[in-house]
RNA sequence: GGCGGCAUAGCCAAGUGGUAAGGCAGCGGUCUGCAAAACCGCUAUACACCGGUUCGAAUCCGGUUGCCGCCUCCA
C-alpha cells in the first residue's frame, strides 16, 4: 500500500515515492524566534511530527531538518525594544520553543540549523546565483533577479506580469524588477552583520532555507513543508533560488498545513488574539492539544475555542478510561501483540494524505468495540475476551504512538489532568478528599441523603465521582 | 483585482461515483441506592443553490450564492 500525498506543486495527490528508495529527506520551515510560540506553530510542528513518525513506522529512514530563523528584522526590532542583543533574544525563544514542543511530546528534528551558524554557506549560495546571472549586487544589497528564472510562480500559481501590475508591489529603485527580492542586506548601524564579498550585511529571509537544505540534502530532497502562508512568497522564492542555482527540482513534494483560527477569527496582531502554547498548556493536557490539532485534516483550517478543546478533552478521557479499564483486567500492554485490523484501517487513513482525522475515528471505533466486549463479558471476562481486548488495546496504543497520544499510563494521565485542573480552579485537594471520605462513610451507613448532599457539594467544586466496585474515584470535571 | 480553498446532522468532522466514519451535545433504555463511567437504541430519507455528465454523484463538469486564506519577511 503506497502513501498518497497532496503536493502543493501541481495541486493534487500523488503516490509518495522518495528520490532514493527507503530514504526520506524532509525539511520544514521553523519559526522566526522573536516571540513565544503560538498554537499555530504548534499545529505545523505537530503535523510534521506525525508525518515523520508515520514515515518512520513505514520503515523509511527519515532525516528531518527544521531550521530556526535567528536573524531577521523582527528579531532586531524586538531586541531593540527590550534592550537586549538579538542573539540573546533569539536564544531565549529557541529555548522556549524547545520547552513548549517537548511538553507537546514533539520529537526533536534530526537537525535544527540556525541561520547564524550557516552564514558561510549562505554567502557561497549567493555567489553561485550571482555567477549564474540569477542575482545582482546593488549598493551593498544583493537581489534575486526574478526575470532570470522562468518558472517563477509555479508553486503558488501566480504569473509575474499580473503581479507586477498589482498595486501591492512597492517601487524600490535598487531593484531591476519590483518583484526581485533580497538575498543579502547591507548592514545598518547597530545590526548584527557579517563580512561578505558585497560588504558587511546579513542574509535575506528566503536564502537561508535554500542554503541550509543544500548543506544537509544537496540539490534535491523529498519533502518540503511549512504553513500555508509560506507558499508565497517564501517557498516560491526558495524554488527560484535553489533551482536557479542548480537547475534541478528542489523538493519533490511540497506539503503545507492550514491555519488555526481562534473563535473563527484569524490570529493577528490587530486583534491581539495570539494564543501562546504555554498558555494553552496551563489549561489543557498536552495530548488534548495534540488530539485537537490532529482532529481535522492538516490542510483544512481548524477553529480553536473553549468548546472544541473540551470536546477533545472528553474524547481523550474516553480513550484513557478504556485503557485504564483494560489495564485493571490484564495489566499493562506487553507490546507483543501483532498489529490487527484497526491498525490496518488506521494505515489506510494515514496513507491517504496523512488523514489523522479519519485515523482518530478508527481509534474511537476500537474503543467502543473493546468497551462493548468488556460489558458483554460481565464480572469475569473469559481469557479469550481478555486476549481480544488486549489485542485491540495494542492497536490503539500503536495508533497513539503515531499521533503522539496515549503515551502515559492511564493513572498518570488522570493524575496529570487532575493537577492541571486543580491549578486552574485552585481547588483544595485535602478538602476534596475529606468530603469524598465523608460521603463514603455516609454511603456505608446507607445515609444516602447525606451522601448525595456531599456529592452535590463536590459537583459544585468541579469534582465528578465514580462509585466503582473496588472503591470511589474522583476526577475533575472538564 | 489576481491566485487558491471551503460549504456534510444541534455543534465539530471524515468521506478516493454505487444510496452517509467518528466525536461532542440531547433523548430513551441497560447497569447503579441514586449517580458517574460504559454499552444499546433514536437524531442527515434535497450532503449551500441551479444545471450537466452517468445506469448511478456528497463525490466529476459548468454556473450561482455565501464564507475564508494568500498576494504585507504571519505557521
Amino acid at each position: 500500500m503506497t502513501i498518497r500525498v497532496y503536493n502543493t506543486l501541481g495541486g493534487k495527490k500523488e503516490p509518495f515515492e522518495p528520490i532514493e528508495e527507503g530514504k526520506v529527506r524532509m525539511y520544514v520551515c521553523g519559526p522566526t524566534v522573536y516571540d513565544s510560540s503560538h498554537i499555530g506553530h504548534a499545529r505545523s510542528v505537530v503535523v510534521f511530527d506525525v508525518i515523520a513518525r508515520y514515515l518512520r513506522a513505514q520503515s523509511y529512514d527519515v532525516t528531518y531538518v527544521r531550521n530556526f530563523t535567528d536573524v531577521d528584522d523582527k528579531i532586531i526590532n524586538r531586541a531593540r525594544e527590550l534592550e537586549v542583543d538579538s542573539k540573546t533574544l533569539a536564544e531565549t525563544y529557541i529555548d522556549e520553543f524547545h520547552k513548549d514542543m517537548d511538553l507537546l511530546k514533539v520529537l526533536r528534528a534530526d537537525h535544527e540549523p540556525k541561520v547564524t551558524e550557516h552564514i558561510d554557506s549562505i554567502i557561497k549560495f549567493i555567489t553561485i546565483l550571482i555567477d549564474r546571472g540569477c542575482a545582482y549586487e546593488s549598493g551593498g544589497d544583493v537581489f534575486f533577479a526574478i526575470d532570470r528564472f522562468k518558472d517563477y510562480g509555479k508553486l503558488s500559481g501566480r504569473n509575474t506580469e499580473e503581479m507586477e501590475a498589482g498595486a501591492r508591489v512597492g517601487i524600490d529603485e535598487r531593484k531591476r524588477n519590483p518583484l526581485d527580492f533580497a538575498l543579502w542586506k547591507a548592514a545598518k548601524p547597530g545590526e548584527p552583520s557579517w563580512e561578505s564579498p558585497w560588504g558587511v550585511g546579513r542574509p535575506g529571509w528566503h536564502i537561508e532555507c535554500s542554503a541550509m537544505n543544500y548543506v544537509f540534502f544537496g540539490e534535491s530532497f523529498d519533502i518540503h513543508g511549512g504553513g500555508k502562508d509560506l507558499i508565497f512568497p517564501h517557498h516560491e522564492n526558495e524554488i527560484a533560488q535553489s533551482e536557479g542555482a542548480f537547475g534541478k527540482p528542489m523538493a519533490k513534494y511540497w506539503i503545507h498545513n492550514g491555519f488555526v483560527n481562534i473563535d473563527r477569527e484569524k490570529m493577528s496582531k490587530s486583534l491581539g488574539n495570539f494564543l501562546m502554547i504555554k498558555d494553552v498548556l496551563k489549561h489543557h493536557h498536552p495530548e488534548v492539544i495534540r488530539l485537537f490539532l490532529l482532529s481535522n485534516h492538516y490542510r483544512s483550517p481548524i477553529d480553536y475555542s473553549v468548546k472544541s478543546m473540551e470536546e477533545a478533552s472528553s474524547g481523550l478521557d474516553k480513550i484513557y478510561t478504556l485503557l485504564e479499564r483494560i489495564e485493571a483486567e490484564t495489566g499493562p500492554d506487553t507490546g507483543k501483540n501483532p498489529k490487527g485490523d484497526y491498525w490496518n484501517r488506521f494505515e489506510d487513513a494515514m496513507n491517504d494524505d496523512f488523514n489523522t482525522a479519519r485515523g482518530i475515528g478508527v481509534i474511537f471505533e476500537a474503543v467502543r468495540n473493546a468497551n462493548r466486549l468488556l460489558d458483554e463479558a460481565g464480572e469475569t471476562p473469559s481469557p479469550e475476551t481478555l486476549e481480544t481486548v488486549g489485542a485491540i488495546r495494542s492497536d490503539i496504543l500503536e495508533m497513539g504512538r503515531i499521533l503522539g497520544l496515549l503515551s502515559e499510563p492511564p493513572a498518570a494521565y488522570f493524575e496529570h489532568r487532575k493537577i492541571i485542573r486543580l491549578q486552574q480552579t485552585k481547588a483544595d485537594v485535602k478538602a476534596i478528599e475529606q468530603l469524598v471520605d465523608e460521603r463514603t462513610a455516609a454511603r456505608k451507613a446507607r445515609d444516602f441523603q447525606k451522601a448525595d448532599r456531599i456529592r452535590d457539594q463536590l459537583t459544585d467544586m468541579g469534582v465528578t465521582l465514580e462509585d466503582r466496585p473496588d472503591g470511589v474515584v474522583w476526577r475533575m470535571t472538564k
